[in-house]
DNA sequence: AAGAAGCTGAACATCATGTCTGATAACAGA
DNA sequence: TCTGTTATCAGACATGATGTTCAGCTTCTT
């Protein structure tokens, strides 16, 4: 039963895929906030009207770009099997540098805080099934489980954002072997 | 010269604060994207076209919000000299249990990001001068300090939030100690 | 080639925004 | 307490974005 509908149009394609592009490019331009349905449809040269055919407002349009972002890194991190204690990272620098204009719009200065609450549900729920999977091996007293796994994130999230604001200049290896290193050693601890 | 004109109205500081007030209640009731102005003013018992006297619209009204939290935390940060590196996370912790309800309309779950950069733009001042004052007893080979300052400051804001959202049972001297073991210790390596 | 499905532009009602008015009420200072 | 000043108010208005509808046209699929 309810396999995918026999094929998606080729025109519904098309206009879905320009419209996200548009929006995509306008909050680089603009941030989220200040864009209007109107300039998303002039940028996709697509009639406002079929806007709504596809999509109930700009959110919802947001929405389902974020829902594809989700399918991305569900499948880089589980292509991060492998890498040990909080494997994650690594793809996860690699992802944002394969696709940087997304992340830049996404979670970069200019694009403000539009994705950083899904991206960091997700990496959530990494870090919560490594630190369960090694759970000996980890602070286990007095210490709960999803303090640590927001702390981990959340020290991510600002590694990432500071990486990408710079230009992610550095290649991913040199950034992640930094951000491992902080993590393992303590930010305050670790000397020359 | 300019000092501070002679005394603030009192109509005009009531109506101010209550537009505050009403918007942090707000926040919390349906967050802020949702709020109108008019909601605003309904909630406040202020007139509209009053509102546009004091304020040129939300976003203002937010900001001057800020301004006011701005400030106490300088105040609290200054008092938090002492403590040793990293001595800021005890005094936050202690202001966020002390104005709960502000802290959970601007950083909990309901409220969303409202002044999460704010608060984060803040805290790396702190965090920037503390490290530079310590300088030598800290990590200074290849990992460029501006990075360590969003780490650190990533990090606490993960916990900040956490906390919150947990309901802020724990003692601020509690969730500090876990706060700073992790930073000292790192997360992956500490044991038992 | 023909029918189905998507796209379009235009018109429309609705709502939030921001501005302005003249009248009323509350304030500060003497 | 009295007086001049200043804030507040309700209401009206123009504007711009939103979301819906429709009839006609274009582009797909088979």
């Amino acid at each position: 039963m309810g396999t995918a509908k026999h094929r998606i149009d080729r025109r519904v394609a098309r206009t879905r895929a320009a419209l996200h592009r548009a929006l995509i490019s306008l909050i680089l331009e603009k941030g989220y906030d200040l864009i209007t349905v109107e300039e998303i449809c002039h940028a996709a040269n697509v009639g406002r009207s079929t806007f709504y055919l596809h999509y109930t407002g700009k959110d919802d349009l947001k929405q389902h770009g974020l829902d594809g972002l989700r399918r991305q890194l569900a499948e880089a991190a589980a292509r991060a099997g492998r890498g040990g204690t909080f494997g994650f990272s690594l793809p996860m620098f690699e992802h944002a540098r394969d696709h940087i204009d997304l992340y830049r719009a996404l979670a970069g200065g200019r694009g403000g805080t539009v994705a950083l609450g899904t991206i960091r549900q997700i990496l959530s729920d990494l870090v919560r099934d490594d630190l369960a999977a090694n759970s000996g091996k980890h602070i286990s007293d007095a210490i709960p489980r999803e303090l640590v796994v927001q702390y981990v994130v959340g020290a991510f999230m600002a590694a990432l954002t500071w990486w990408l604001d710079g230009g992610a200049t550095l290649p991913p290896h040199r950034i992640d072997a930094m951000f491992r290193r902080l993590m393992s050693e303590g930010a305050m601890q670790a000397r020359p």
